[in-house]
DNA sequence: CTGTTAGCGCTTTCAT
DNA sequence: ATGAAAGCGCTAACAG
């Protein structure tokens, strides 16, 4: 019952070389052979076995993305992008979701080098170089996602996250808080460490005190704890601004602060967050956000990938500018 | 540069057969072997060809998933859920996104197929039930994900749209609405179909009006056109209610109402969403939702997948029931 | 334009 | 316990 293409070969009076030749070649093949070819594939329900198709000609047509949290939008945002211009090249990305575990995200790239993908797209966790220089000498094209390495012989397409870190505490003190928390965690993940870099730069040229409260994830659950830690606190030893490393934490804050306790936002504490995913626009209070172009990025990222691959162009960095979104979390207390 | 089996068993000293033998079956190997070629494999940085192993053992340790939507929660959470069941099993899940697409929907099916993945799970659009069955009778296990199917013949996960649907507008009515608003589609979609009818069938018991207002697509977007026409209508036109058929629909019609116009939900118009997606709870009025399980229903799923195709059992049929959540969005007028 | 043929890298009998 | 050898299904020379 499995229809090879000698079955197709059979069918149509003509030899495996002819059939593979209109599967991948049909301009030379003439136009009533390829018709007769097709129909018999069309009969026989012929479908091409991809391993065999990529064991003989030694190269995938796909792409791998590893993203550290799917449930994120700003990544599956990412992933939109990577799709559409992998679809003009006619090929596909297949999702890969660390969920912010190294161990998750080895496990991730070594099924993919086993796959032979043509390139790997990675939004890293812990810069396991060594690791993804070996998929490169195996002539695997690396493209590094919001994230900058140190080592300049990886293309990259990354959002200056200092800077981002920076435009949030600068609005934040412009808006008049004095004292502002960072919520975000683990240190591990290189945007967080660069947005509070960005931030304490910020917050030392205003004069405005900042504290770090960590967390162990970057997710609404995650979020929520910390809230929920604040609200514990006596109102004097409240900041009067939190700057959530992203969207997702920030929701978590939100919910626990209005809904948990009862405190106001923005009056009391100001809130903004980090990706500007759709969802913040639509939260309790609007929230005030930094805007990363999600989709560009991963668009970007595999355009990289297919101009380094086909030896068009040395390994790229491109780097975007992130965007302040104000909104009412933010606002002036009346 | 390439590095394959038989350069390790002339690192090793030993045969092909016997690198094979320490990668697949171990315990056919002396551990005096198993240990010079392991340290032969680490030396050279050997890893295997999926494609070459894949075509010699006939079979793949991917499953295939398409989705809907990736940028719906709901749907990563599935996704979730079956990667969870799937690495207890050491198989990996690749995400496909239709994007509500059917010609998006077969090239997935039709890439999935070429991979010769172990299994299919879908949560189809149409019903492209030849497409289905052909990957079947090829030998993969299908298993339909939120979506039942009339033949019987295929596994399937879902969860009672038609209950779902009537809960939402039982609900809406008990709180004293008498006009209410069905906002989905496309009606290609069979969940909202199923939602549709149920909500008709508790309106028609209730005796309050329902009326459909008919959008492109399950997104925020489509959500936010459908809450501008409403906003557009003479308030003595408008519904008192609204069922969105999702959370992303309903998202987007609460964007509309609250900030292009200033209608108030509830007080005006109440909104109810579904899916229980976890930005709902942080919406700018907390909305109400019918809940899913979506991480078991992806466990689930390659749950069945993986029994049927073990050969353990028959195709199965669960379905979930889902459970109304009440929030601020459908409170009682003041 | 079409047919013949030699592998791609691996797993798996079957001997030894 | 290990080795030798036969393909899995397909593509890409190369010949005709």
């Amino acid at each position: 019952m499995v229809v090879s293409v000698r079955d197709v070969a059979l069918a149509a009076s003509v030899s495996v070389g002819t059939v593979s030749n209109v599967l991948n070649h049909p301009d030379k093949v003439s136009p009533a052979t390829v018709e007769r070819v097709t129909a018999a594939i069309e009969k026989l329900g012929f479908v091409r076995n991809d391993a065999a198709r990529q064991l003989r000609a030694g190269h995938s047509r796909s792409i791998g993305l590893v993203v550290l949290d799917v449930r994120n939008p700003f990544f599956t945002d990412i992933a939109r992008g990577a799709e559409e211009r992998a679809a003009e090249a006619r090929m596909t990305v297949m999702l890969g979701n660390s969920d912010e575990k190294a161990e998750r995200e080895r496990a991730y790239i070594d099924l993919f080098e086993e796959q032979r993908i043509a390139g790997l797209l990675i939004s890293p966790l812990a810069d396991d170089l060594p690791r993804l220089r070996r998929l490169r000498d195996r002539g695997t094209t690396v493209v590094l996602v919001d994230r900058e390495v140190a080592d300049e012989s990886f293309s990259s397409v990354s959002v200056d996250d200092v800077g981002g870190g920076y435009l949030a505490v600068q609005h934040l003190a412009a808006q008049g808080r004095r004292r502002i928390a960072f919520v975000g965690g683990p240190m591990g993940i290189r945007q967080v460490v660069d947005r509070l870099e960005g931030a304490s730069r910020a917050a030392n040229e205003a004069g405005v005190s900042l504290e770090v409260i960590l967390t162990d994830s970057l997710s609404v659950l995650a979020g929520r704890a910390a809230g929920d830690a604040l609200s514990a606190r006596a109102p004097e030893d409240r900041p009067d601004a939190v700057f959530a490393a992203n969207d997702l934490l920030a929701m978590g804050v939100l919910q626990a602060l209005m809904m948990r306790s009862s405190i106001r936002v923005p009056d009391e504490i100001a809130l903004i967050g980090y990706d500007d995913i759709d969802f913040a626009a639509a939260a309790v209070v609007p929230l005030s956000s930094i805007r990363q172009p999600a989709e560009l990025i991963g668009y970007t990222a595999v355009d990289l990938m297919l101009r380094e691959a086909g030896g068009k162009s040395d390994p790229e960095r491109v780097v975007f500018q992130p965007e302040l979104v104000v909104r009412e979390s933010t606002a002036r207390p009346a």
